[in-house]
DNA sequence: ACTTGGCACTCTCGTGCGGGGAGTGCCAAG
DNA sequence: CTTGGCACTCCCCGCACGAGAGTGCCAAGT
């Protein structure tokens, strides 16, 4: 980027200029030549002069022409900044709250993973484009009761209930079998010493003991040590790198993706999942709104694409992080809004929840 | 289809030329010519010959020309015709069977969900489409056990496990607080009485019996038998409709689906999954592969695409269903050949877990 | 009666050509 | 510094043309 300049040396003229450029780009998604800018920026400017300011803009990397005599397209460059310019002021914008509260009245007190679910197609339906909200991922997961039931053969049913709400069950499998009063006595066994308490903390509580009692003649606290921890190792490593994903449909109709190779790419990256959750996950520790706009978001399937997030969360801790997905050159104003707002729904409606 | 004419009725050499015709085209995806087909059929026909009988192959509707000087394609009722020559012989065939049977080893004694993915993209990944595998649904599902526990503001979080393995949980919200003890009773009620019967002969009899104490003065046992009964009747109604899809991506690749309008669709019903489902639901009945060619399946999303399915279960009974989906011009003796092993496998494994 | 070669006909597809339209870059004048 | 003018470039569209492929039909052969 030898010629990228500081955006704020630009003359507001130009700076201007480029604003109703990319606003009349993204609405009508046809190159912009200089008469039809020179009409329309109110600057009173004559088509001529507007050529040599966009003459500027385009060696300073903010806009292109697709060939010779086809008008001027902003260039990412030119997209963050215009983005850059309206994050600047507050957008106050007349939002369809309404429409949204009543979803999110309609799932209260439903599970967590329902109340995503409206939140994303919520997201996806308003903006027409692909809504996405990671699933909510607490700080700390507080054990509230435990239960074994065994199932023979070695194996042993764990049901694990935390954060007041959700149930966790897995089958671990164990080097002999154990009695119905065995398993009970290792349950209350946990359930007396470690109600209440964050589940990481238990596992290595847990571990600690094992390792204090292996001399211990007490052959049978030591099993039963070992498998509650084997319980809350698994425990620990489910659950990751989840979101809800709606209106990936939606991406169809962009003749951004027209081209069939680029959709399948990108398909197949919403179902693996890993790589757009990763780059969800960077967006948790920035308040408020970000914005990825075409490459800037490291991942080759998303270069036509932008991404605009907010986290979200309760009393100021972040659980998750929603946003929208849809073409480089998307109704930015619009969709900040529409991911601002829904974040501070959302945050809300997990709020009342509990 | 007026023209439609017994297929039986056709001369033998009538035949052979029409199962060419479709091989051919199955392989090379381009109209097929009278002259390719005069040297590939083996039969020593001259084009002129082999032109005269696609003509009555043509006027009886088992293939079309997509314009006057193009070969011949099959028709719908053409591959039926194709395809029910093949389901004739008994396909014995070279099959992968030990690359799924590795893969299933490795899936045994894991949650059915994890089985069902990993047949499902095994599937997919292997005739490069699309893979569908319905959750194994069974008849009768058996108490094993369930616990009520208290989450406060009337709320009452129920687990249920059923079939030795699956947990389910669900909160269900009452007209009053309970207390520990009044909760364990309840447990110990249901537990006791109707461990090891099913579910919904469980929830009726709950029902009968809350009928029964309406005018007792055990105003508390109404109560707890009204809250099983409640925890019962979410049982029913959850977990309906749902299957696991692999690899629809793979079918962006067919020039079939290059219609963006159509791919988008077809994907909207991926998503809404009832309409598929239904379809699936349908083969659960008939056993053996059974196959849906183009707008057989009665789904307009479906018209250039041909489902290939089996059902699958253990001992007899079947739990569920899978299949392959891809565009209408597939290798059908491949595919299914490799629904049918699958669905055996599938089954196989199963039986195996528990 | 069936098969075959011949032949005219039709249709698609790729290519090359030309004109209209849009927009630019540059220059010289204001 | 702005503006009008003008030549230039490039895309896009319609058109025609020829090559290629395959058919339908007919008349002759077995």
């Amino acid at each position: 980027m030898s010629r990228q300049s500081d955006p704020n040396q630009l003359p507001e003229r130009t700076r201007r200029i480029l604003h109703v450029l990319v606003e009349q780009y993204i609405r009508g998604g046809q190159p912009i030549g200089s008469r039809s800018l020179s009409r329309v920026s109110g600057l009173g400017l004559s088509p001529a002069t507007v050529r040599n300011i966009m003459y500027d803009l385009e060696e300073q990397g903010y806009i292109q022409s697709p060939h010779t005599s086809a008008g001027r397209i902003p260039t990412e460059q030119g997209y963050r900044l215009f983005v850059d310019s309206l994050l600047k002021m507050q957008p106050v914008h007349r939002m369809p709250e309404d429409e949204l509260r009543k979803e999110l009245a309609l799932d209260a007190g439903a599970e967590p993973k329902n109340l995503i679910e409206s939140v994303s197609s919520f997201l996806s339906g308003f903006t027409r484009m692909a809504g996405v909200v990671t699933l909510p991922q607490r700080g700390q997961n507080t054990l509230r009761y435990i239960e074994f039931l065994d199932l023979g053969q070695q194996r042993i049913l764990v049901i694990l209930v935390v954060n007041d709400h959700e149930v966790q069950n897995q089958v671990i499998h164990t080097d002999r079998d154990y009695s119905r009063s065995d398993l009970e006595q290792a349950a209350n066994y946990v359930n007396h010493h470690f109600a209440g308490r964050d589940v990481s903390e238990i596992r290595q509580e847990l571990h600690r003991e094992l390792q204090a009692t292996r001399r211990d003649v007490n052959r049978m606290m030591d099993a039963l040590v070992d498998m509650a921890g084997k319980a809350f190792a698994h425990e620990a490593e489910s659950d990751k790198s989840d979101f809800v994903l709606a209106g990936e449909t939606n991406l169809m109709n962009f003749e951004e993706l027209s081209d069939v190779e680029k959709l399948k790419a990108l398909f197949e990256t919403f179902n693996r999942k890993r790589d757009l959750y990763d780059l969800l996950s960077r967006c948790a520790h920035t308040d408020g709104v970000q914005i990825f706009i075409g490459r800037e978001s490291g991942h080759q399937v998303l270069d036509d694409l932008s991404i605009v997030t907010a986290p979200y969360g309760r009393d100021g801790e972040v659980v998750g992080v929603l946003g929208v997905i849809g073409p480089t050159r998307m109704e930015y104003e619009r969709v900040i809004s529409v991911v601002d707002v829904t974040s501070k729904l959302l945050g809300a409606a997990l709020k009342s929840q509990d």
